[in-house]
DNA sequence: ATGAAAGCGCTAACAT
DNA sequence: ATGTTAGCGCTTTCAT
């Protein structure tokens, strides 16, 4: 474990202290030829940067905070790439804090963005309740991402617009029992559903939503008990890609085959329901452009902290795919 | 941005800064009265652990580093949960630095987690060359996964073994003409592809290797090259589920099914493998038993810095499913 | 362009 | 059990 400071390259490079840390910095104010002195000293004695006394030596630490809800979920590489790509551009650091598919994680996984002081962070797919989250970005600001918080700059796709366009697509295919599997109930993700109940009453159909938790297995245990049912709907419509696969997964296990059996429309067009073999029917809520514009906003309210907060909304598109089709005969 | 330190908690509760740092890292020495006495005033001033300022004045940062290789692969994450797991079990912070699909980012990852002062870190999937990790890991330590750096704790799972079982499982069902599709040439991952080479020597065949990129896109078209030649192979295996998946794009691209018309055999059993519709045959190389280990392997180098590096190589094992069958007649 | 010195918020002896 | 104090490695005025 070297513990080469900015002092011992100050005294090889018989400069002081200060240029060190200014050279390492870009910050003008040096020679180049000082600069390269210093440079060619830190090298040879190897010298590392320590960005946490950085950071903590200076009161912007110019880094903002990702919080990644649930690895398993295809979306968020798509999300973080854009958000990636923002904070490169305005020259940000970026660090992860990463949470688990039910939300448990959620709390301590924002607790670690802050107590490593970044300047703002980005919050996509978050569980927790807005109250606690205004309080939170009370501590450092925050902008969410997926969801809308009043009060915190938000940016997330109409989900209204995203369910009406589900409901429409399957009652044009002659679909009657339309059934949902929406997030556990109580969770602050209830838009869609709500949106899909709104659509699917304004379509003269009674609508039909069954809760599970954030995981694959879980949505294909409900998936399971809608398929057993006496009189089975003829489409489901899931929350996300993650359940919409343990729709599939519940068909698998009973024989069943998409679109002949059952329609599926799932909700994020993550990279797997691309895949031949899934194709899935999908709500494409432009998670890549979400995340650049999450980024950018972030950056926003970092030169100007007291600015009023934004709600950025994108529209939602769908993607038909093989897994929706006529209903049954 | 709330600007409280132990000092106003210490002058709000009427203790000492020193009682304050205790009370808030359960290092006894404190009375459970002024505990609570200390930590209510915390609480009713709005105070927060500035984990950057502890990291700093203590030399020991508790904290282990993991290394992301690229969020797209979703064997990733069975190895992160194993990590998780053990690091939670040791009490240890983890943080997370992400590199990129083809390696660009790896060294700024690297260097990102030294730069926050991590103990030791997890590095699976790396593609940096061995010299370049040992000399790394000479500012801090390092554990390799998915691969074996001499000198340097790694823990893989024994890549002659996999290939072999892929190439046994494939001529069994009568494949004369396997392709492999292996990672750039020149890469540190090669020993599946020699592995192949050597398998299918043994068995008296010709090897085929092609190589590309880590992208699917790219795994999708050199199988897409590989079809369309005048003598194209029955079987194809990829050296990973995200090239195996590439070529299945390639073989929809063509209207081919597996295993009617190809065998394709993946590695690491992802969750995307099991999908019913992609139901990919693959190698297990238990990623989750992986990280577990790699974690351990990683507390065990924090106690002890000057231990004698291990190795530890899990055994891998062939899981069957629907992509493989007998080769076309 | 360069240097000196005062912290950033916390931990860790050491003292009481 | 509690208080005192010297740093951790860096940034940042303010001088020079």
């Amino acid at each position: 474990m070297a513990r080469v400071t900015q002092e011992d390259v100050a005294r090889e490079a018989g400069v002081s202290r200060a240029l060190v840390s200014f050279a390492f910095r870009d910050v003008g104010r040096v020679s180049p030829a000082t600069k390269q002195l210093i440079l060619d000293a830190a090298q040879r004695i190897g010298y590392r940067h320590n960005r946490m006394a950085a950071r903590l030596a200076s009161r912007r630490t110019n880094t903002i905070g990702m919080f990644i809800p649930d690895l398993r979920n295809t979306v968020i590489p798509d999300i973080y790439e854009g958000v990636r790509e923002a904070t490169d551009a305005a020259a940000e650091q970026l660090v992860i804090a990463v949470s688990d598919a039910d939300g448990k994680r959620d709390r301590a996984a924002i607790d670690e963005l802050m107590g490593v002081q970044v300047d703002v962070s980005i919050v996509p797919g978050c569980v927790l309740p807005s109250e606690e989250l205004l309080e939170l970005a009370q501590v450092c600001p925050m902008v969410v991402a997926t969801r809308e918080v009043a009060g915190l700059d938000s940016v997330l796709s109409d989900p209204v617009r995203g369910s009406a366009l589900v409901v429409e697509h399957l009652v044009q295919l002659g679909h009657r029992r339309i059934a949902h599997i929406a997030p556990p109930v109580g969770t602050v993700f209830h838009h869609r559903a709500d949106a899909y109940a709104d659509a699917m009453r304004s379509a003269g159909l009674e609508p039909k939503v069954v809760h599970c938790g954030f995981r694959q297995s879980e949505a294909a245990a409900v998936a399971g008990d809608l398929l057993d049912a006496a009189v089975p709907p003829t489409a489901i419509f899931a929350n996300n890609d993650v359940a919409a696969l343990g729709v599939l997964d519940a068909m698998a296990a009973r024989g069943l085959r998409a679109p002949d059996d059952l329609s599926v429309v799932g909700y994020d067009n993550t990279p797997t329901s691309a895949l031949p073999g899934i194709s899935l029917t999908s709500v494409d809520q432009q998670a890549h452009r979400m995340g650049r514009l999450a980024a950018e906003t972030a950056v926003r309210r970092l030169r100007d902290p007291d600015a009023v907060p934004v709600v950025r909304i994108l529209d939602p598109s769908l993607i038909v795919r093989a897994s929706s089709g006529p209903p049954p005969t």
